[in-house]
DNA sequence: GCTTTGTGCCAC
DNA sequence: AAACGTGGCACAAAGC
């Protein structure tokens, strides 16, 4: 049952008030309690050993992270802010309540940081001069009421065209605001030593602040000696490279890798080294180490649907954009070991799953998909199989990925038919859903300025062909949201799965630390990118996480797609570093 | 001086 | 100078 969980404007903690059907002893009426916040761990603590309740509150990072710093981690969650958000867009609850409702508080949430708890904002110092006015406190119609909102969200949901799959999908959302809480509070085990040796070794030591690393300094020097160019040419300044390339003779439109790849000049070598070099060096450099490795750990901040298709994006670090480059400073501690995991062409088997495309299942069924694509006599290769079916996923409309669409359409009607018509749809300007239900957002001004204005008396020319533009765009984006909408959905089921089945494994026989260790000393998520898990696992229990983690894959899409023959196989490593898995 | 925009590359 | 989806981020240049 839901517990849930607010604060008085006070700053004290509401336990279960309002809740219905609140469980026997959460107050000692059975009703509302108030609890100190000193107390609140030990309080949720026994709460979650009694009664095992599914802890309800507005934003999980306005609690979990005091929790796990408590020590106490909790089972279940619902999170009313993402809920929230899922039923206000989705098709399935369009008539209810919550969704035709105007916009209340719960619409302009943002999603609070898990390192910063709200005691923090409040003591933050604030900026005033005598000249401002003081802020005002949120008047009381403001303030979040999660009792009612609870209640119109479990009534939206009863009342919607498909209350199972919302329902789950709004527990896989919560789960997954628990572990995204969780892998922030244990960090990613980061070897600064390593880093730093990386660094090293291809940019030399590391320079006095304000200063190139050497060997930048050496290829900047080579692109004006080859260029002809006066000291004074700085290469971070695209305007005068440009200008001092063209006077070269170059012939080069941009500073892009890929065109400048296609260029035959000796100041083509130095440049892409000094690029790429240039890169590791300010987005992972020593700089990005000062600031976001602390104690060994790299902590980022997961924002859970932070993207509109139900992905998560990550603030901080460029936590889901970790070049391979610098993978091998992501080691496990002494003793234990990372086991790497990602799910095999994830995608276009979930395409399969949900347009119950059997043909498309079956080339998935041995083990490579696009080999299997291949097997079946569609496609003649590997490679064409994959262009293709990206292509197919995000609209490609050119070069090989196009040309084996209708080839792929023959052998797979039902998958190649289920995107189009998503895209279709997108085009037209209508909503799509995944599999669980998650709603696309209707198409914003650009489309459907670009569609009037087409249609107006005396239209420009050229604003036909704009608003077939734009439409067929924002077919691409329905397209790939149903793909990519529900991929994350078989990715929240897969982390939530797995988490459950580390938590059962029970505690390593590692003394108890210094700090209270709310699941840390036992096998833990620690990272997570779209279809890519890493689990933190004493050496010892490396064959059994594995085994989990696969389990869990399995467990997720029987979960969603019930007796489809769909596979979702994946590859296990269990490694030291992170490079050394594939 | 500040913020916003453009460029380019990284990840899936 | 992108084709073909979703993002984050650093830097220089442009705008105010």
């Amino acid at each position: 049952m839901h517990l849930l969980l607010d604060r008085d404007p006070d700053g004290s903690v509401v336990l279960g008030a309002g809740t219905t059907g609140t469980p026997a002893g959460a107050g000692p009426d059975g009703g509302a309690a108030r609890v100190d916040p000193g107390d609140l761990p030990a309080t949720v603590a026994d709460l979650e050993a009694d009664q095992h309740p599914r802890w309800t509150w507005g934003d999980t990072n306005d609690w979990y992270p005091a929790l796990l710093g408590g020590g106490v981690r909790v089972d279940r969650a619902h999170d009313l802010r993402l809920a929230h958000r899922i039923l206000r867009l989705a098709s399935g609850t369009a008539t209810s309540a919550l969704a035709t409702a105007p916009p209340s508080t719960w619409d302009s949430l943002a999603p609070a940081l898990a390192g910063v708890t709200r005691a923090d904002t409040v003591r933050a110092p604030q900026a005033e001069s005598l000249f401002d006015a003081p802020t005002p406190a949120p008047r009381d119609a403001d303030r979040p009421d999660v009792a009612a909102e609870l209640a119109a969200q479990l009534d939206a949901v009863a009342g919607s065209t498909a209350p199972g799959r919302l329902r789950f999908l709004l527990a896989a959302e919560s789960a997954g605001a628990l572990v995204a809480a969780e892998m922030h509070h244990a960090g990613l085990p980061w070897r600064t030593d390593v880093h730093d040796a990386i660094l090293t070794a291809v940019l030399g030591p590391r320079p006095a602040e304000g200063r190139r690393p050497a060997r930048l300094e050496a290829l900047a020097d080579q692109i004006r000696t080859t260029l002809d160019a006066p000291p004074s040419l700085n290469p971070d300044s695209h305007p005068d490279l440009l200008r001092a390339m063209e006077y070269a003779g170059v012939g080069a439109r941009s500073l892009r890798k890929w065109e400048l790849e296609l260029i035959d000049h000796p100041v083509v070598a130095p440049l892409l080294e000094y690029k790429n070099l240039y890169r590791l060096w300010t987005a992972n450099g020593w700089h990005w180490l000062d600031r976001w490795v602390d104690d060994g750990r790299f902590r980022t901040e997961y924002v859970v649907g932070g993207v509109v298709t139900g992905r998560w994006s990550s603030t901080g670090g460029g936590a889901l954009q970790l070049p391979r480059s610098v993978r091998g400073a992501v080691q496990a501690d002494p003793g234990w070991v990372l086991v790497v995991a990602d799910a095999a062409q994830l995608e276009p088997r979930v395409l399969a799953a949900m347009a119950h495309d059997e043909s498309m299942a079956e080339a998935g069924s041995t083990g490579d998909m696009y080999e299997g694509i291949v097997a079946s006599g569609a496609v003649e290769s590997r490679e064409l199989a994959k262009v293709g079916m990206l292509g197919a996923m995000y609209g490609g409309t050119t070069g090989a990925s196009a040309q084996v669409l209708p080839r792929l359409a023959r052998a797979y009607p039902r998958a190649m038919g289920m995107v189009e018509d998503a895209a279709r749809t997108g085009e037209r300007g209508g909503v799509v859903s995944t599999w669980l239900g998650r709603t696309s957002p209707p198409p914003g001004q650009e489309w459907t300025a670009a569609q009037s204005s087409a249609l107006d008396d005396g239209a420009a020319d050229g604003a036909a062909s704009q608003a077939r533009s734009t439409a067929r765009s924002w077919g691409r984006f329905t397209r790939n949201f149903v793909v990519q909408g529900t991929a994350a959905e078989w990715a929240l089921c897969w982390m939530a799965s797995i988490r459950r089945r580390l938590w059962a494994l029970g505690p390593d026989a590692a003394p108890p630390g210094l700090a209270p260790a709310p699941f840390t000393d036992r096998p833990h998520l620690v990272f997570f990118v779209h279809d890519e898990v890493v689990v933190h696992a004493p050496a010892a229990l490396a064959d059994v996480v594995a085994a989990e983690v696969r389990a869990a894959a399995e467990e997720a899409g029987r979960l969603l797609f019930g007796d489809f023959p769909v596979r979702f196989p994946l590859t296990v490593a269990a490694v030291q570093a992170y490079d050394d898995a594939k």
